[in-house]
DNA sequence: CCTACCGATCGGTAGG
DNA sequence: CCTACCGATCGGTAGG
Protein backbone atom coordinates (compact mmCIF):
# COMPACT_ATOMS: atom_id res chain seq x y z
CA UNK A 1 0.00 0.00 0.00
CA UNK A 2 2.59 2.59 -0.64
CA UNK A 3 2.45 5.38 -2.77
CA UNK A 4 -0.54 4.97 -4.84
CA UNK A 5 -0.41 8.30 -7.09
CA UNK A 6 2.83 10.85 -7.19
CA UNK A 7 1.70 14.39 -6.47
CA UNK A 8 3.44 17.76 -7.66
CA UNK A 9 5.56 18.13 -4.82
CA UNK A 10 6.71 15.07 -4.67
CA UNK A 11 7.89 15.17 -8.64
CA UNK A 12 9.51 18.57 -7.58
CA UNK A 13 11.51 16.83 -4.53
CA UNK A 14 12.52 13.62 -6.96
CA UNK A 15 13.77 16.30 -9.18
CA UNK A 16 15.72 18.29 -6.47
CA UNK A 17 17.36 14.81 -5.93
CA UNK A 18 18.24 13.69 -9.47
CA UNK A 19 19.28 17.52 -9.88
CA UNK A 20 21.55 17.97 -6.93
CA UNK A 21 23.21 14.53 -7.95
CA UNK A 22 23.51 14.30 -11.32
CA UNK A 23 22.96 18.14 -12.87
CA UNK A 24 20.53 19.51 -14.78
CA UNK A 25 21.75 18.71 -18.05
CA UNK A 26 22.71 14.91 -16.72
CA UNK A 27 18.83 14.31 -15.74
CA UNK A 28 16.63 12.83 -18.20
CA UNK A 29 12.72 13.17 -17.82
CA UNK A 30 12.43 10.00 -18.13
CA UNK A 31 15.07 9.18 -15.21
CA UNK A 32 12.97 11.59 -13.00
CA UNK A 33 9.94 9.32 -14.21
CA UNK A 34 11.80 6.06 -13.26
CA UNK A 35 12.52 7.64 -9.98
CA UNK A 36 9.22 8.04 -9.48
CA UNK A 37 7.91 4.64 -10.86
CA UNK A 38 6.36 6.10 -14.28
CA UNK A 39 7.52 7.60 -17.28
CA UNK A 40 9.15 10.36 -18.40
CA UNK A 41 6.00 11.33 -20.84
CA UNK A 42 3.37 11.11 -17.17
CA UNK A 43 5.41 14.03 -15.93
CA UNK A 44 3.92 16.62 -17.91
CA UNK A 45 0.74 16.25 -16.05
CA UNK A 46 2.53 17.86 -13.47
CA UNK A 47 4.59 20.30 -14.74
CA UNK A 48 4.68 22.50 -18.09
CA UNK A 49 8.28 21.16 -18.49
CA UNK A 50 12.26 20.29 -17.55
CA UNK A 51 12.70 24.48 -16.89
CA UNK A 52 9.79 24.27 -14.78
CA UNK A 53 11.24 22.03 -12.38
CA UNK A 54 14.46 23.50 -12.16
CA UNK A 55 12.71 26.76 -11.08
CA UNK A 56 10.00 25.13 -8.54
CA UNK A 57 13.96 23.66 -7.02
CA UNK A 58 15.84 26.71 -7.31
CA UNK A 59 12.84 29.44 -6.26
CA UNK A 60 12.46 27.08 -3.07
CA UNK A 61 16.07 27.07 -2.44
CA UNK A 62 15.88 31.00 -2.40
CA UNK A 63 13.04 31.45 -0.05
CA UNK A 64 14.43 28.45 2.10
CA UNK A 65 17.59 31.31 2.61
CA UNK A 66 15.71 34.31 2.49
CA UNK A 67 13.55 33.38 5.37
CA UNK A 68 16.94 32.46 7.35
CA UNK A 69 17.86 36.46 6.39
CA UNK A 70 14.55 37.67 8.22
CA UNK A 71 15.00 36.07 10.81
CA UNK A 72 18.19 36.98 11.21
CA UNK A 73 17.75 40.67 10.95
CA UNK A 74 14.61 40.61 13.35
CA UNK A 75 17.18 38.72 15.98
CA UNK A 76 18.06 41.38 18.91
CA UNK A 77 21.20 42.25 20.42
CA UNK A 78 24.90 42.99 19.04
CA UNK A 79 25.38 42.13 15.45
CA UNK A 80 27.42 39.67 16.32
CA UNK A 81 24.13 37.69 17.29
CA UNK A 82 22.86 38.52 14.25
CA UNK A 83 25.50 37.11 11.97
CA UNK A 84 25.06 34.20 14.55
CA UNK A 85 21.47 33.64 13.64
CA UNK A 86 22.40 34.10 10.12
CA UNK A 87 25.58 31.42 10.18
CA UNK A 88 23.19 28.25 12.28
CA UNK A 89 20.69 29.66 9.98
CA UNK A 90 22.24 28.83 6.68
CA UNK A 91 24.04 25.55 8.31
CA UNK A 92 20.01 24.05 9.09
CA UNK A 93 18.67 25.12 5.49
CA UNK A 94 21.49 23.31 4.19
CA UNK A 95 21.47 20.38 6.29
CA UNK A 96 18.08 19.82 6.07
CA UNK A 97 17.38 20.45 2.19
CA UNK A 98 21.05 19.45 1.03
CA UNK A 99 18.89 18.30 -2.82
CA UNK A 100 17.79 22.09 -2.56
CA UNK A 101 20.65 23.76 -1.38
CA UNK A 102 22.93 21.69 -3.59
CA UNK A 103 20.13 22.52 -7.24
CA UNK A 104 19.83 26.59 -5.97
CA UNK A 105 23.87 26.65 -5.32
CA UNK A 106 24.88 24.35 -8.58
CA UNK A 107 22.19 24.41 -11.01
CA UNK A 108 20.87 28.03 -10.98
CA UNK A 109 22.63 29.09 -13.66
CA UNK A 110 21.31 26.45 -16.34
CA UNK A 111 18.15 28.47 -15.74
CA UNK A 112 16.74 30.52 -18.62
CA UNK A 113 17.62 34.48 -18.51
CA UNK A 114 14.68 35.76 -16.91
CA UNK A 115 14.12 32.83 -13.71
CA UNK A 116 18.36 33.24 -13.54
CA UNK A 117 18.26 36.93 -13.03
CA UNK A 118 15.20 36.91 -10.46
CA UNK A 119 17.65 34.23 -8.54
CA UNK A 120 20.91 36.66 -9.22
CA UNK A 121 18.77 39.42 -7.08
CA UNK A 122 17.33 37.03 -4.37
CA UNK A 123 21.00 35.88 -3.79
CA UNK A 124 22.44 39.33 -4.16
CA UNK A 125 20.07 40.51 -1.42
CA UNK A 126 20.73 37.64 0.46
CA UNK A 127 24.78 38.53 0.34
CA UNK A 128 23.53 42.38 1.44
CA UNK A 129 22.10 41.24 4.86
CA UNK A 130 25.12 39.59 5.39
CA UNK A 131 27.43 42.65 4.46
CA UNK A 132 24.89 44.92 6.22
CA UNK A 133 25.50 42.86 9.16
CA UNK A 134 28.67 43.19 9.41
CA UNK A 135 28.70 46.62 8.81
CA UNK A 136 26.74 46.98 11.63
CA UNK A 137 29.60 44.66 13.72
CA UNK A 138 31.84 47.08 12.83
CA UNK A 139 30.26 49.74 14.27
CA UNK A 140 29.06 48.40 17.72
CA UNK A 141 32.52 46.89 18.02
CA UNK A 142 31.40 43.31 17.19
CA UNK A 143 33.91 42.62 14.61
CA UNK A 144 37.10 43.97 13.38
CA UNK A 145 37.03 47.72 12.57
CA UNK A 146 39.68 46.85 9.22
CA UNK A 147 37.36 44.34 7.50
CA UNK A 148 35.85 44.79 4.28
CA UNK A 149 32.50 44.08 4.51
CA UNK A 150 31.58 42.93 1.22
CA UNK A 151 34.66 40.62 0.82
CA UNK A 152 34.12 39.15 4.46
CA UNK A 153 30.32 38.53 3.33
CA UNK A 154 31.68 36.30 0.41
CA UNK A 155 34.56 34.85 2.73
CA UNK A 156 31.64 33.59 5.03
CA UNK A 157 29.38 32.73 2.10
CA UNK A 158 31.94 30.95 1.00
CA UNK A 159 32.36 28.23 3.99
CA UNK A 160 28.93 27.89 4.30
CA UNK A 161 27.68 27.24 1.04
CA UNK A 162 30.79 24.61 0.83
CA UNK A 163 28.77 22.19 3.48
CA UNK A 164 27.08 20.66 0.93
CA UNK A 165 30.28 19.40 -0.61
CA UNK A 166 31.75 17.77 2.26
CA UNK A 167 29.37 17.45 5.02
CA UNK A 168 28.50 13.99 6.24
CA UNK A 169 25.58 14.11 8.85
CA UNK A 170 26.74 10.51 9.77
CA UNK A 171 30.50 11.66 10.20
CA UNK A 172 31.55 12.35 13.72
CA UNK A 173 30.87 16.55 13.31
CA UNK A 174 27.88 16.66 14.77
CA UNK A 175 25.29 19.56 13.67
CA UNK A 176 26.17 21.70 16.93
CA UNK A 177 29.51 21.32 16.99
CA UNK A 178 29.93 22.08 13.36
CA UNK A 179 28.15 25.72 13.60
CA UNK A 180 30.23 26.27 17.11
CA UNK A 181 33.58 25.00 15.38
CA UNK A 182 32.71 26.96 11.96
CA UNK A 183 31.57 30.01 13.85
CA UNK A 184 35.00 30.06 15.48
CA UNK A 185 36.81 29.85 12.37
CA UNK A 186 35.18 32.60 11.04
CA UNK A 187 35.56 34.85 14.13
CA UNK A 188 38.76 34.16 15.24
CA UNK A 189 40.44 32.62 12.14
CA UNK A 190 43.10 30.00 13.12
CA UNK A 191 46.24 32.21 14.07
CA UNK B 1 46.15 34.38 -41.83
CA UNK B 2 44.79 33.37 -38.54
CA UNK B 3 44.77 29.72 -36.85
CA UNK B 4 44.86 27.16 -39.67
CA UNK B 5 44.29 24.24 -37.97
CA UNK B 6 43.29 23.45 -34.55
CA UNK B 7 46.21 20.63 -32.19
CA UNK B 8 44.61 18.58 -29.35
CA UNK B 9 45.68 21.10 -27.06
CA UNK B 10 43.39 23.64 -28.70
CA UNK B 11 40.29 21.44 -28.10
CA UNK B 12 41.14 20.59 -24.94
CA UNK B 13 41.27 24.14 -23.78
CA UNK B 14 38.74 25.02 -25.99
CA UNK B 15 36.27 22.14 -24.24
CA UNK B 16 37.54 23.27 -20.58
CA UNK B 17 35.69 26.62 -21.56
CA UNK B 18 32.74 25.31 -22.42
CA UNK B 19 32.93 22.59 -19.73
CA UNK B 20 33.42 25.27 -17.12
CA UNK B 21 30.29 27.36 -18.61
CA UNK B 22 27.71 25.02 -20.03
CA UNK B 23 28.80 22.32 -17.64
CA UNK B 24 29.92 18.87 -19.05
CA UNK B 25 26.42 17.81 -19.75
CA UNK B 26 25.77 21.03 -21.18
CA UNK B 27 28.11 20.70 -23.51
CA UNK B 28 27.58 18.74 -27.21
CA UNK B 29 30.39 17.99 -28.99
CA UNK B 30 28.51 19.85 -31.88
CA UNK B 31 28.82 23.12 -29.58
CA UNK B 32 32.65 22.68 -29.15
CA UNK B 33 33.32 21.67 -32.73
CA UNK B 34 31.55 25.46 -33.74
CA UNK B 35 33.78 27.12 -30.79
CA UNK B 36 36.91 25.57 -32.83
CA UNK B 37 35.32 26.19 -36.49
CA UNK B 38 34.47 22.54 -37.47
CA UNK B 39 32.17 20.28 -37.24
CA UNK B 40 31.49 17.87 -34.30
CA UNK B 41 32.57 14.43 -36.03
CA UNK B 42 36.15 16.16 -36.65
CA UNK B 43 37.07 16.43 -32.99
CA UNK B 44 37.55 12.80 -32.67
CA UNK B 45 40.64 12.86 -35.02
CA UNK B 46 41.95 14.62 -31.74
CA UNK B 47 40.29 12.59 -28.79
CA UNK B 48 38.57 9.20 -28.65
CA UNK B 49 35.82 10.29 -26.68
CA UNK B 50 33.80 13.31 -24.75
CA UNK B 51 34.51 12.03 -21.67
CA UNK B 52 38.03 11.75 -22.74
CA UNK B 53 38.17 15.34 -22.64
CA UNK B 54 36.43 15.67 -19.25
CA UNK B 55 39.57 13.84 -17.90
CA UNK B 56 41.81 15.91 -20.03
CA UNK B 57 40.89 19.18 -18.49
CA UNK B 58 40.32 17.60 -14.87
CA UNK B 59 43.71 15.86 -14.77
CA UNK B 60 45.20 19.24 -15.67
CA UNK B 61 43.48 20.92 -12.85
CA UNK B 62 44.82 18.19 -10.47
CA UNK B 63 48.48 18.92 -11.97
CA UNK B 64 48.11 22.11 -11.20
CA UNK B 65 47.28 22.07 -7.91
CA UNK B 66 49.63 19.70 -6.86
CA UNK B 67 52.26 21.71 -7.60
CA UNK B 68 51.16 24.26 -5.36
CA UNK B 69 51.33 21.64 -2.99
CA UNK B 70 55.17 20.78 -3.98
CA UNK B 71 56.22 24.20 -4.03
CA UNK B 72 54.51 25.32 -0.23
CA UNK B 73 56.27 21.83 1.21
CA UNK B 74 59.62 22.66 -0.21
CA UNK B 75 58.81 26.71 1.04
CA UNK B 76 61.42 27.41 3.93
CA UNK B 77 60.95 28.94 7.13
CA UNK B 78 57.26 28.66 9.46
CA UNK B 79 54.13 26.70 8.72
CA UNK B 80 52.66 30.38 8.48
CA UNK B 81 54.99 30.55 5.83
CA UNK B 82 54.18 27.25 3.86
CA UNK B 83 50.40 28.16 4.24
CA UNK B 84 50.86 31.22 2.70
CA UNK B 85 52.81 29.88 -0.63
CA UNK B 86 49.77 27.69 -0.54
CA UNK B 87 47.01 30.63 0.17
CA UNK B 88 48.90 32.71 -2.51
CA UNK B 89 49.49 29.29 -5.03
CA UNK B 90 45.87 28.41 -5.01
CA UNK B 91 44.78 31.69 -5.81
CA UNK B 92 47.29 31.89 -8.77
CA UNK B 93 46.27 28.46 -10.06
CA UNK B 94 42.49 29.71 -9.63
CA UNK B 95 42.44 32.96 -11.46
CA UNK B 96 45.51 31.86 -13.74
CA UNK B 97 43.32 29.32 -15.08
CA UNK B 98 39.55 30.07 -14.32
CA UNK B 99 38.12 27.31 -16.60
CA UNK B 100 40.66 24.31 -15.74
CA UNK B 101 39.71 25.74 -12.15
CA UNK B 102 36.03 25.08 -12.53
CA UNK B 103 36.36 22.20 -14.51
CA UNK B 104 38.06 20.53 -12.01
CA UNK B 105 35.59 21.38 -9.00
CA UNK B 106 31.92 21.43 -10.90
CA UNK B 107 32.81 18.49 -13.25
CA UNK B 108 34.68 16.56 -12.06
CA UNK B 109 31.84 14.23 -10.59
CA UNK B 110 30.47 13.93 -14.11
CA UNK B 111 33.62 11.92 -14.41
CA UNK B 112 33.54 7.82 -15.20
CA UNK B 113 34.46 5.84 -11.89
CA UNK B 114 37.71 5.38 -12.20
CA UNK B 115 38.91 8.60 -13.08
CA UNK B 116 36.83 10.20 -10.59
CA UNK B 117 38.29 7.70 -7.95
CA UNK B 118 41.84 8.66 -9.19
CA UNK B 119 41.11 12.63 -8.46
CA UNK B 120 39.09 11.69 -5.29
CA UNK B 121 42.40 10.79 -4.04
CA UNK B 122 44.52 13.49 -6.13
CA UNK B 123 42.03 15.98 -4.09
CA UNK B 124 42.78 14.35 -0.57
CA UNK B 125 46.14 14.48 -1.02
CA UNK B 126 46.13 18.06 -1.81
CA UNK B 127 43.61 18.63 1.40
CA UNK B 128 46.57 16.54 3.18
CA UNK B 129 49.06 18.80 2.57
CA UNK B 130 46.77 22.04 3.96
CA UNK B 131 46.17 19.24 7.17
CA UNK B 132 49.66 18.66 7.79
CA UNK B 133 50.79 21.72 7.79
CA UNK B 134 48.32 23.62 9.61
CA UNK B 135 49.05 20.68 11.83
CA UNK B 136 52.93 22.15 11.79
CA UNK B 137 51.48 25.42 12.88
CA UNK B 138 49.83 24.31 16.09
CA UNK B 139 52.99 22.62 16.71
CA UNK B 140 55.33 25.71 16.08
CA UNK B 141 53.08 28.02 17.49
CA UNK B 142 52.08 29.40 14.22
CA UNK B 143 48.67 28.75 14.60
CA UNK B 144 45.99 28.48 17.30
CA UNK B 145 46.51 24.85 19.96
CA UNK B 146 42.90 24.44 19.95
CA UNK B 147 42.04 24.41 15.97
CA UNK B 148 41.44 21.36 14.55
CA UNK B 149 43.61 20.76 10.91
CA UNK B 150 40.62 18.79 9.86
CA UNK B 151 38.13 20.97 9.54
CA UNK B 152 40.35 24.02 9.55
CA UNK B 153 41.82 23.09 6.01
CA UNK B 154 38.38 22.36 4.52
CA UNK B 155 37.29 25.40 5.68
CA UNK B 156 40.15 27.14 4.39
CA UNK B 157 39.57 25.32 0.38
CA UNK B 158 36.30 26.30 0.88
CA UNK B 159 37.23 30.06 0.61
CA UNK B 160 39.65 29.06 -2.11
CA UNK B 161 37.48 27.42 -3.92
CA UNK B 162 35.07 29.80 -3.90
CA UNK B 163 36.65 32.68 -5.79
CA UNK B 164 35.73 30.85 -8.92
CA UNK B 165 32.97 31.70 -8.56
CA UNK B 166 32.68 35.63 -7.26
CA UNK B 167 36.41 37.01 -8.34
CA UNK B 168 36.11 39.42 -11.04
CA UNK B 169 39.69 40.53 -12.66
CA UNK B 170 38.33 43.51 -14.15
CA UNK B 171 36.81 44.38 -10.53
CA UNK B 172 38.31 46.86 -7.87
CA UNK B 173 40.43 44.14 -5.92
CA UNK B 174 43.69 43.31 -7.59
CA UNK B 175 45.17 40.03 -7.26
CA UNK B 176 47.69 40.92 -4.22
CA UNK B 177 45.42 42.99 -2.47
CA UNK B 178 43.17 39.87 -2.46
CA UNK B 179 45.52 37.67 -1.38
CA UNK B 180 46.40 39.69 1.39
CA UNK B 181 42.74 39.98 2.57
CA UNK B 182 42.02 36.96 2.38
CA UNK B 183 44.74 35.74 4.31
CA UNK B 184 44.04 38.03 7.20
CA UNK B 185 40.76 36.68 7.34
CA UNK B 186 42.09 33.17 7.26
CA UNK B 187 44.00 33.96 10.09
CA UNK B 188 42.30 36.79 11.80
CA UNK B 189 39.02 36.23 11.67
CA UNK B 190 36.31 39.17 11.43
CA UNK B 191 36.09 39.00 15.20
C1' DC C 1 39.04 17.96 -41.23
C1' DC C 2 34.63 16.82 -44.13
C1' DT C 3 30.72 13.86 -45.99
C1' DA C 4 27.38 11.00 -44.89
C1' DC C 5 25.71 8.52 -41.89
C1' DC C 6 24.14 5.29 -37.41
C1' DG C 7 21.18 3.96 -33.40
C1' DA C 8 19.94 5.94 -29.12
C1' DT C 9 18.03 9.33 -26.52
C1' DC C 10 16.21 13.83 -25.78
C1' DG C 11 12.04 17.09 -24.36
C1' DG C 12 7.57 17.17 -25.39
C1' DT C 13 2.46 16.29 -27.40
C1' DA C 14 -2.24 14.14 -28.62
C1' DG C 15 -5.53 11.53 -27.01
C1' DG C 16 -7.27 8.71 -23.98
C1' DC D 1 -0.81 8.10 -15.62
C1' DC D 2 -0.24 5.29 -20.18
C1' DT D 3 0.06 4.49 -25.37
C1' DA D 4 2.00 5.92 -29.21
C1' DC D 5 4.21 8.97 -31.11
C1' DC D 6 7.08 13.55 -33.05
C1' DG D 7 11.24 16.12 -34.74
C1' DA D 8 15.62 17.34 -32.93
C1' DT D 9 19.77 16.30 -31.12
C1' DC D 10 23.06 13.31 -29.00
C1' DG D 11 27.90 10.75 -29.13
C1' DG D 12 30.19 8.43 -32.34
C1' DT D 13 31.93 5.81 -36.90
C1' DA D 14 33.47 4.68 -41.87
C1' DG D 15 35.78 6.32 -45.38
C1' DG D 16 37.96 9.58 -47.60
Amino acid sequence: MISVRNTRSDVIHAAGRLFAERGYHGTSMRDLGKELGLLGSSLYSHVESKQDLLVEVVEEGARLFEAVAEQARATPGTARDRLAALVAGHVNVVLDNVNVARTFLNEARMLDAEHRERIVEARDHYEGVFRSVLADGVGDGSFRSDIDPKTSSIYILSVLNALERWYDPAGPLDRDELIGDLTTFLITGIG
